[in-house]
Order: C-alpha cells, then structure tokens, then sequence
DNA sequence: GTTCGTTGCCTTTTT
DNA sequence: GGCAACGAAC
C-alpha cells in the first residue's frame, strides 16, 4: 500500500471543521465508515442508512488526505451519485468536482472517450439507446437478405435482448441460445451470424451501446498495460452501492480498477436484488468474502426507517426467499397504534378511486404530498389512478416508462444533432430525413446510400451539407423539405465546419424545420414545444453537441434530471409520486401505496411462466420487499378483485402469494363500502 | 412501388 | 398506447 492511511487523526488540519462522526452514526454505520484499507463489505439492511454510510465514507477518506480525484464512487444511477456527492461537498471543505463518481456507464464513458484513439475508434462515437438499437438491428436482418416472416426468425428487440444478455453474463450466444430459446436453436447459425453483423455494423456506424460502455473499457483497461496502470494507480480507493445489483462485466470493471490498491467497499443488500433479467447476479455479492479473503464484514440491521408493524410485515414478506444472508432487520423507531392495511376492492376504478381519495384525507391530516407514493410493478398499472388523480385535481409527478429524452419530439431534435455530430449515424440519418413528406423506409434507405457514396459522409469531412445533398435524387412530393433539411444541416456547423453550441443548433433545428413539422404531427403541439425549450435550457449548460448528447443518453432521464430549472424542480418535488418499484429503489415515503397485489400483477405473470427453479419467483418477492420498506409511516396493500380488461372482458383476480405469506394478524383488513362503487 | 392511415391485438422491470 | 399487418391512395 503506497499512501500511509491514518486511521485516527480526523480532520481538524488546516482550519477544516471536524466533522463528528460518532455523533452523526450510529455504531454499525461508524465501524462501516472507518473501515480500515482493505477489502470490505457492508450488507445493509433496507432503511438502513445506506447511503449516509457511503456518503461518510467518503468525506472520512477526504479528511483523511485522500484527494478527491483517487476516489471512484460508483453508482446505477446519476441521481444517487449526484445526491452523494452534494452531500460529502456540505460536509469536508474539499473540491469534490474532481472525485470519479457516477453510473458504470458513464465512467466507462469517459474513460473511452480520453482514449478512443486506442480502440480505433473515433472519439465522436454516437451512443445508442434501446430504440437505435432495434433500429440498427432491423437494418442488419434486413441487409442479410433473410426471409424472417416465413422463418419466424427473433425479432429485432428480442435479437438485441438476447446478445445483451449473453454478454452481460458471460455466456456463449450459442449455449445462451440453447438454454433459454431452445426453439429457436435451429437458427443458432443464423443468430450468430446475425450478431457479427450488428458487431460490424456498429463499427462502421460508429455507434456503442450501452454494453459497449462498459465491455469496451473492460477490454481497452486489459489489453494496454499502460491505461490499466494508469487507472489502477490513481484509484486508491473504491466505493460501489447497491452491489447486490452488479453483472458479471460489472464486477470484472469492479475488480480491475481496484486492482492495485484493493481497497475496495462494496454496499449493498442481498434481498434487494431485483435486476436479475438483465444480468445481475447477487451471488456477487454473496460470494464477496470468498473473492476478496480477508474481507472486513459490516452488518447494519437497525432499520431506522419504518415503524415495527411495517417491518415486521416487510421480514415476513422476504421469509420464504431461500438464498440470502440470514438478517432480520430491527426497528429503531417505537410501536405506532396501527397495522399496515389489506385493502380488496372490488375492480380497477374503485382500487384508483380508494387511493386517490385517502390521499386527499391525508393532506387534510396534514401529510404532504410529496410525502406519499403509488407504487407498482409495471408503468401500465398506474394508469386508472392517474386518470383518477387527474379527475381530482391532484398534481402528482410519475416515472414514466418512457424518459424525457426517449420522446418521440425530443429525440427527434437531437437526431439531427447525433447526424451532425458522427456523419456515419444510419440510424440517425434515417429516422432524420424519415420525417419529411413522402420520404418512408424505401427512400431513407435509397438516400443513405447517395449519402454513402458522397465524399461528404467521410468522417473527417467537417464541410457544408447542402452542397452535396441538394443533387440527390428525392421523390417529389419531399423535394422541398429535402432543400430545407440540407439548408438547416449547413447552419449547424460554422463557416470553418467547426459544430456550433448545442443551443444554437436547437435554435436552427426548430425554426428551420423542427417547429412546422411539429405542429403537422402532433395535437399536443404546445406541450411539445415546452419540452424542446427545456430541452434547449439544458442544453446550455454544455459548450459542445458531443458531451451534450452522451448526456442525453446516460441521464436516468426522469423529467427533474433535465427538466431541472429550479422552479420546476421545486414544484415537482411538491407532488404525490407514481413510480415503478423499480424506480423508486432507494427512495423513501411516510405513506407508501403499493396497488395491483393480484396474483399474476405481482408477482408478474410472465416471470412465473417461465419460472424453472422458483428463482424468478425468488426476485419478484425480493421486489415486494423493496416496495414494502419504501414507507417509513404508513403502508396501504390494494388489489382489484376485477380486472376490466380492454379485451378479453371481466377477468377475477386473486389476491397476490405474497400477502398469503404474511400472516393476518400483521396487516389489518379495510372492508370498503359500497359508497366506494 | 412506396407511403401512410386504419384496424386489431397485447401490455415487465431499465443503465 | 404501441406495434404489426393490411389496404387505399399517391
């Protein structure tokens, strides 16, 4: 170990305020954040003050001489890295700008970018999101000529799936093929063939996935001695949350960039593990110990969240899970007078109806509404309560399925951005002259290859666009947005052929297209139009197009993420939450609805299915779990008892295993009246 | 030959 | 509300 790490002397140097630890943890979190240098895992409990440790951690280390660009703090959001970092800033005096903190993703991001030369790739390689993903593999069946509708070949979705998930666990395609899709095994050739191909093509595109963020680094860090030196060195110590949650690329990025120093702290909490389906494995963190021998192990199990009866509902509901740390966790608070309640009603309106209406008797008891959340398992689950919420004038704010930079407007404006930026973007290219009249699938793909064969699609081309696309041959009805696109492309670059601010191609992509064709397509025009302003507000905060789409493509995206001017946030941090359970991992309410606790809603249908060794199950109860213990006061348990069901009519529903599984006299049973109906 | 609106079917979770 | 398949219109 280079650095002389003193474990006692905090703070105080310098005229820097101490900061008095034993004070503001309690014991178990203290032991955690004065950990000794070394491997060390902290299993914490939910409600457990995960992130305060973490973020103590982190402020013990600057305190203690580490600077702040040794430190690397991993994340799987951009949120909590964001909080985390605020929080350590408000407590040591330290510049934390320049400490390494964020997603797997968009570390792995920045570390290709500084030396993309050796991957020999461009530096201003494009990030793909599900959607160019699909659309680039739609391209790749396509060029191969297959006949895939008489084959019943994968679709395109599912193909990316499928490779994804092979890479992330580190499985052969061909053995992944036979083990998870044996009926699709007699096209094992053809699928291989066909992922070679999308490889290739990303390639030429000059496109990443999201997989490539990482598995790229992995590989550039392993194959030149001097980056991984480079690296290993400077990150003395390393932090990762929610560990329980890592792949197996994850934890090799993990391993690799501590691999100098091994000081190494991973959180995390084995009942919470709930992204198995893309290829997390919390036997990671299981097997942590038996990695890193001499491993120091913290335990926090005070729950300083939930009153007793919502945690004892929460032990109960995780019980019948067989692999985990055994770990009941206990409360810190005091008995309340109330049990957590078992509400039936009898279909989706009266379930919407129930909840909106106990939200508006807690606000009259004095509840806040950001301190209430409807929790479920999929987005289209909230939508009665939404229209309900509507209906009743109650401002709410929800996670949406779909992010602010996944809508069709807003990714609209940034394709022409993305074409700019990398002039070899099919799919950017694509979906961009896509939108004018009379242009569909047959003529985007006859005017890419004209753009091909043009000396102006060559990389290091940084000159005007008009002065080769105006002779392409165009079908006539698009001919005179076809002289608009290529005048509006030339505006985005300077007379040098130097990109211009990402704010003032906004500017030029709206007036010179963007807002026309707006207006044609949508009804919701103005709403739209709000959301292209935002979007430009955000982006000018970045002085060049390329850090402002890579951005763009890592944020986790939910609205406040870029719809952040202050007021807004404010006003959205002022509602009632809807959130995926998902989503809402790490957060916290005093009241926490958790609807649709139907059997086949929740646990899902689809994970039962195909559910051979009960591990799919397993994740689903470790979900609930999660839900659960989001609510620190008071907790509502619903279901419908009927399902009116667009299609296939009136369908009963059952009551979820998992309220089964805890035993009655924990939860109290609400009988709702008819007054309800 | 291609675009584009209509109809019918089905709805997991996300960096 | 999204996606694929179908068929009318250009």
């Amino acid at each position: 170990m280079a650095r002389i790490y003193n474990l006692n002397s905090v703070g105080g140097e310098g005229g820097s305020p101490a900061i008095d630890f034993d004070a503001e943890l309690n014991p178990q979190q203290l032991a955690a954040v004065k950990a000794p240098p070394g491997p060390a895992l902290v299993i914490a409990g939910a409600g457990s003050g995960k992130t305060r440790t973490l973020t103590y951690r982190v402020a013990y280390l600057l305190q203690n001489g580490i600077q702040a660009q040794n430190i690397l703090l991993l994340t799987f959001t951009n949120k909590a890295a964001r909080e985390m970092i605020e929080r350590v800033a408000a407590l040591v005096p330290v510049d934390t700008s320049t400490l390494w903190s964020g997603t797997f993703h968009s570390i792995g991001n920045r570390i290709l970018r500084r030396h993309a030369d050796r991957l020999g790739m461009a530096r201003q390689f494009s990030i793909m999101d599900r959607e160019d993903q699909k659309e680039l593999m739609n391209s790749v069946v396509k060029d191969s000529g297959l006949d895939v509708k008489a084959l019943k070949f994968p679709k395109a979705q599912l193909l990316s799936d499928m490779f994804s998930m092979a890479r992330n666990t580190g499985v052969n395609l061909r053995d992944y093929i036979a083990d998870n899709y044996s009926y699709f095994e007699q096209f094992s050739d053809e699928i291989v063939k066909m992922r070679d191909a999308y490889q290739d093509k990303k390639l030429t595109t000059n496109c990443m996935d999201f997989d490539d963020l990482l598995i790229k680094t992995l590989s550039l860090l392993r194959e030149h001695d001097d980056l991984r030196d480079l690296y290993q060195h400077q990150f003395e110590f390393v932090l990762v949350d929610e560990y329980q949650d890592t792949n197996m690329i994850q934890s090799d990025m993990i391993d690799l960039l501590a691999g100098k120093h091994g000081n190494l702290m991973v959180v995390g909490d084995d009942a919470q593990s709930i992204y198995s389906w893309r290829g997390a494995d919390f036997r990671n963190i299981l097997n942590f110990p038996e990695q890193y021998p001499g491993t120091n192990v913290y335990k926090i199990e005070t729950n300083y969240r939930s009153v007793p009866e919502i945690l004892t509902l929460a032990n109960s509901a995780i019980r019948s899970n067989t692999e985990q740390f055994s770990k009941e966790l206990a409360p810190f608070r005091s008995d309340q007078e109330t049990l957590p309640a078992l509400v039936m009603l009898s279909n989706t309106n009266t379930q919407a109806a129930f909840v909106v209406q106990r939200i508006q008797e807690l606000q009259e008891e004095g509840v806040e509404p950001q301190e209430i959340a409807v929790l479920y398992r999929a987005h289209y689950q909230a939508m009665e309560v939404q229209m309900e919420l509507t209906r009743q004038g109650v401002d709410f704010n929800i996670t949406s399925g779909l992010r602010f930079f996944e809508q069709a407007h807003v990714k609209d404006v940034a394709t022409f951005m993305k074409f700019v930026a990398n002039r070899a973007d099919e799919v950017a290219f694509k979906r961009m002259v896509r939108m004018l009249p009379g242009i569909g699938d047959k003529s985007a793909d006859k005017l890419w290859m004209q753009w091909l064969s043009c000396e102006g699609s060559q990389k290091e081309k940084s000159d005007g666009f008009s002065k080769y696309m105006l002779d392409f041959v165009v079908p006539p009805k698009g001919k005179k947005d076809w002289m608009q696109l290529a005048y509006t492309l030339d505006e985005l670059i300077d007379v040098d052929g130097e990109l211009q601010p990402p704010s003032m191609m906004i500017t030029s992509i709206v007036e010179g297209m963007y807002a026309d064709y707006m207006r044609a397509q949508f009804s919701n025009y103005e709403n739209r139009k709000m959301d292209i302003e935002q979007l430009d507000n955000f982006s000018s905060g970045f002085e060049n197009v390329e850090e402002f789409l890579t951005q763009l493509s890592l944020l986790a995206g939910t609205d406040t993420d870029i719809k952040g001017g202050r007021q807004k946030k404010e006003q959205d941090s002022n509602v009632v939450c809807l959130s995926s359970v998902h989503q809402a991992k790490g957060l916290e309410w005093k009241v926490v609805f958790v609807i649709w606790m139907a059997e086949g809603m929740f646990p899902n249908g689809r994970v039962l299915e195909e559910d051979l060794d009960d591990s799919g199950l397993e994740e689903e109860r470790r979900l609930f779990y999660v839900a659960v213990t989001r609510a620190m006061d008071e907790l509502y348990l619903t279901y419908p008892l009927i399902w009116q069901n667009a299609h296939s009519g009136q369908v009963l529903q059952q009551p979820s295993r998992f309220l089964d599984e805890i035993p009655s006299e924990q939860m109290e049973e609400w009988q709702v009246g008819s007054g309800w109906d």
